[in-house]
RNA sequence: AGUUCCAUUGUGUAAAGGUAGCACAACUGAUUUUGGUUCAGUUAGUCUAGGUUCGAAUCCUGGUGGAACUA
């Protein structure tokens, strides 16, 4: 009956999910559903959260529609490794004065082996997301290409992902857009689900207050960090700020001073508990050096290879120079970048092609 | 305890007798599988008590508060 192979599905219950399994169930595979339990939503409160990556809200959804079209369902529970690693890297990054992408920490050292560590288990060949990426195979290389859908791309959040777990991947929305998504999902039944919202939200801070989370998470955090200064470039002291954790660099919002002018937190200094403030042109960054490397596309980076590079989820790429440097690599753009946060992901991009990724290790004027 | 100057939304500033406006901040919404950004919208002010005037932020008087100068 399985022609095409056994194929595990992480179905959070949501659209994109859901007509993920839907979709390979109709093309020959076998499927069995699986949806993982990341966090325990009962004691961290919210929940009025629809589609997602990491979401119990809907598991029920999940399997309806598995028990509905005639294929196994199983619940997951990943809570101790999720909390294990993607919470206290996320907690342990702030403290460091950086700016952590849960959800790339997830996918990376997660997700993605829960689930093929499931799916040798079932004896299942493949596992399946409902990721807006397309897997291609070049050289004996496994890569991740955007999805069809430019608005919808998520090549960004799998950077990390290693061969060996490429090579079993299945993301067969890649081709689609987002539009046509719904449509299938109001095709095969489920118009409540085509009308859902998309998420937003760090999935285990539903209120997506992360600086409230910190401040429960870490008790004496707060009383330990309140009122450092908030500088100018040049050391002038502006006003006092809440402590450096609760600032990213970039932000805006929420800084509650008057300058007059937009100002923006340019830097960081836990050491001190300082937060530098300046205008958008002292933002801007030409260089940075990228660390924690995985090479997708390609098996290295020579010297001087032309990329384009995105350092945030939404962000067109900006072209750029890649060059070795002490097992990091050190890229070069070739105009100013905006708002560029240590911490967060920096993804390279052959066209449409991921060639690899890293983590943002440190920005500015770089010693070669 | 003398003289002078000043007082406008949370902050900084415009309005030289005729609709109190701008920037920043704050709040709300849109966008978003991270943080952030961006966009749209909203709130909110003439220190106080009198006076002149058809009409006062604006002119006059007292008070209060701040700044500068004076021995």
């Amino acid at each position: 009956m399985s022609t095409k192979g056994k194929v595990l599905v992480a179905m959070s219950g949501g659209i994109d999910s859901t007509v993920t399994a839907l979709m390979l169930h109709k093309e020959g595979y076998e499927v069995v559903g699986i949806t993982m339990k990341t966090w325990d939503y009962a004691t961290a409160g919210g929940g009025k959260k629809e589609t997602g990556c990491c979401n119990l809200d809907s598991f029920n959804d999940a399997r309806a529609a598995a028990v509905e079209h005639g294929f196994p369902h199983f619940i997951l529970d990943i809570r101790e490794e999720f909390g294990d690693f993607v919470i206290n890297n996320f907690v342990d990054e702030y403290i460091a004065g950086r700016t952590p992408n849960p959800c790339v920490m997830c996918n990376t050292h997660i997700k993605w082996s829960a689930l093929l560590k499931r799916a040798d288990a079932l004896g299942c060949d493949y596992i399946a997301t409902g990721h807006y990426g397309m897997i291609e195979e070049e050289n004996g290389r496994f890569f991740i290409r955007k999805g069809v859908d430019e608005t919808k791309d998520q090549s960004y959040v799998l950077w990390g992902l290693p061969q060996s777990v490429l090579s079993r991947t299945l993301l067969p929305l890649g081709g689609y857009r987002k539009t046509e998504i719904r449509q299938m999902a109001h095709d095969m039944g489920y118009p409540e689900l085509a009308k859902k919202s998309e998420s937003y939200e760090i999935c285990f801070v539903p209120d997506n207050d992360y600086r409230g989370f910190l401040k429960r998470h870490v008790p004496d955090l707060e009383a330990r960090v309140d009122g450092g200064n908030f500088t100018l470039a040049d050391g002038t002291i502006v006003g006092k700020h809440k402590g450096y954790p609760f600032y990213t660099i970039g932000q805006r919002k929420g800084l509650d001073i008057a300058l007059g002018k937009p100002m923006y937190v340019t830097q960081i200094l836990p050491e001190t508990n300082t937060v530098v403030l300046g205008e958008e042109e002292e933002l801007q960054q030409q260089q940075m050096l990228v660390g924690g490397v995985n090479m997708v596309k390609f098996d290295m980076v020579s010297d001087g290879m032309e990329a384009l590079v995105k350092i945030r989820y939404k962000d067109r790429g900006t072209p750029a120079r890649l060059y070795n440097e002490a097992g990091k690599i050190r890229v070069t753009f070739y105009e100013p970048v905006k708002g560029i946060a240590p911490g967060q992901s920096a993804v390279f991009y052959d066209g449409d092609d991921v060639i690899g990724g890293g983590f943002i290790h440190k920005t500015g004027q770089l010693q070669a």
